[in-house]
DNA sequence: TTGAAAGCGCTAACAC
DNA sequence: GTGTTAGCGCTTTCAA
């Protein structure tokens, strides 16, 4: 019925050990038997089962990837880098979407410890997420991607000289009235974004008025109320958005009241999602290394899926990868009235 | 060392079977002794492995879906509304990114039907993919979605009547110049939905001059094509892009150049992307029904996975999901220059 | 170079 | 109700 290492070797008229010797190469087969054992094998159509390989072998050539959404682009970009490194790895990757669900989480992770993962990486919600805790209790390990986590081994972007970088970009270009557009604060690396942000125009001596600040989430949507700018006196002549997305909306919203981009305003986003590239002119932005982070996150967790093999324990990593900014023609500047 | 059924048997002080009996309520259980179970699990921190039970059961309440990418909002959409769906029915997803490759389509396929998965889920690209012939070879039920194929299992939008849907649309708000911007024919739904919406124009007697017909790849940069059309005589009063992104790409770019949505220029997208919500005004489109299609992609395979069990055969089937228009703010009826 | 046998962790008859 | 036993399909000593 259902064929098997089994059907195959009696086809060949070997023992199975001899065929999976043949399959794995872990000893040598002579010539004319591996030749019936080829034969027997395409004529039976085999395909080994990894199932039950994996429980022989004790390892599933398998990873986890937990995270939020996939919608949001800069989430399917990190999803989607690290499926093809897992592939250039041979390993499979089993996608958890925890829609921003503590409980899910948890039962995820929980999830993928019963099947036999040999690792987990996970981008994780929130700080009160108590995802940190419980991974301590499952024997597998698990790297956290996008946000920093001391005492554990994650990787991420160091948010806050992004937000430097963005500052020093517009103050170089002259802007001294800046209004930014705020995600999420609970997010710590939206909060870190700004921070950074805050930090370098004080170095520039330069303040932002509460008035020009707006909070909001981080969607498109929100971008649109950009306009409320408008209005102010004195008006921004640059915007910082605390992701591409974000500053997509406002680009909209800006060109449908007249405002042009970037002669009339300024626009730096972060994130440096696919789309920024293609619009005209294209977004100035910082650029999380998302290629990096998930290369990265990948080569660590199998790393260490294989030193754990040996027993061998290095110690917790956190290791940060430098955010680049992307000047690109969304902003320019300032065109100074009264020079 | 590794804690199994048998550890948590020896401690609980009964046989194997029994906690299996337990655990999945197979045979009743006395009560003081499935209390000593719980306690052994307990105190081991056991937990069940999937992969010895998938062995066992030949099942391993998996699933793999595989799809071009996922950073194209509507794959990603796709893909997200089917992890959820297999969430709700606890089944496992493995997630296979196709990249546009034929040669890893195949090899993706070959992977899975090695893990066993219990069905596939696929999005497959181009019609030159030998992955319709190919999946013949497996065992395994197979669904394909976002493309009708003939003798086979397929959940689809019926993208004809979407091109329809639209053209009537723009044509009963007296549009009778209209600009096409088309996505990439070989891909089928593209073809299809300009078919049907220049069938339906024809049905009204509308021609679309060659001019007035732009080709391109399905991506935003494609849309800052849209200022062709401002310059032509007579200038379109209303466009219609194979779908969303493409569409806001040209909205962009009609911004920019002055060009106001709807007031100027009508833009009907096709997709209902998140996006496309939340512009401003918000984007007219043919929405396919997204969660419609991945939830039945996915009623339809757990029902094949079942029914397979009781060597039962339904006859293959087509699902066709009607698309559906949303009229938002980017059209607008046409201000008749001559009334 | 090949085969016999044991066992990965689990479930399911079947007997008690 | 509970235990014994026999596999699921594979790899891996170990012996021949």
């Amino acid at each position: 019925m259902k064929v098997t290492i089994r059907s195959v070797a009696k086809l060949a008229g070997v023992a199975p050990s001899t065929v999976s010797h043949y399959l794995n190469q872990s000893a040598p087969v002579a010539a004319d038997t591996a030749l019936s054992v080829e034969r027997a094998i395409a004529t039976l159509n085999y395909r080994v089962n990894l199932g039950a390989r994996s429980l022989r072998m004790r390892k599933t050539h398998s990873v986890g990837l937990i995270i939020p959404n996939i919608t949001t682009p800069f989430f399917g970009e990190i999803a989607e880098i690290i499926e093809n490194a897992l592939w250039d790895k041979e390993y499979q990757m089993l996608l958890c979407i925890s829609e921003r669900d503590l409980e899910r989480e948890i039962v995820q992770i929980e999830n993928l410890a019963r099947r036999q993962v040999d690792g987990i990486l996970m981008v994780y919600q929130g700080e009160q997420s108590k995802a940190i805790q419980f991974s301590k209790s499952i024997p597998i390990p698990i790297i956290f991607v996008d946000r920093p986590i001391p005492g554990e081994y994650s990787v991420a972007t160091d948010n806050f000289s992004g937000g430097q970088l963005a500052a020093r970009h517009l103050a170089e270009l002259g802007h001294r009235c800046i209004g930014m557009m705020c995600g999420e604060a609970e997010i710590r690396n939206v909060a870190e974004r700004m921070d950074g942000f805050l930090t370098e125009l004080r170095r520039w001596k330069i303040d932002v008025h509460p008035d020009h600040i707006l909070h909001g989430r981080q969607e498109l949507q929100f971008g649109l109320r950009v306009e409320e700018f408008l209005t102010k006196q004195p008006r921004p002549t640059a915007i910082f958005a605390t992701n591409d997305i974000v500053a997509v909306g406002a680009w909209l919203k800006l060109l449908e009241r007249g405002c042009r981009v970037p002669e009339d305003m300024s626009i730096i986003g972060f994130d440096n999602i696919e789309m920024s590239r293609f619009l005209s002119p294209p977004l100035t932005t910082v650029g999380q290394a998302t290629r990096e982070i998930a290369a990265k996150a990948v080569e660590l967790l199998l790393q260490r899926i294989n030193e754990s093999e040996q027993l061998a324990n290095i110690k917790p990593a956190n290791v940060v990868i430098p955010p680049a900014i992307h000047i690109r023609g969304s902003t320019a500047a300032l065109l100074r009235e009264r020079g």
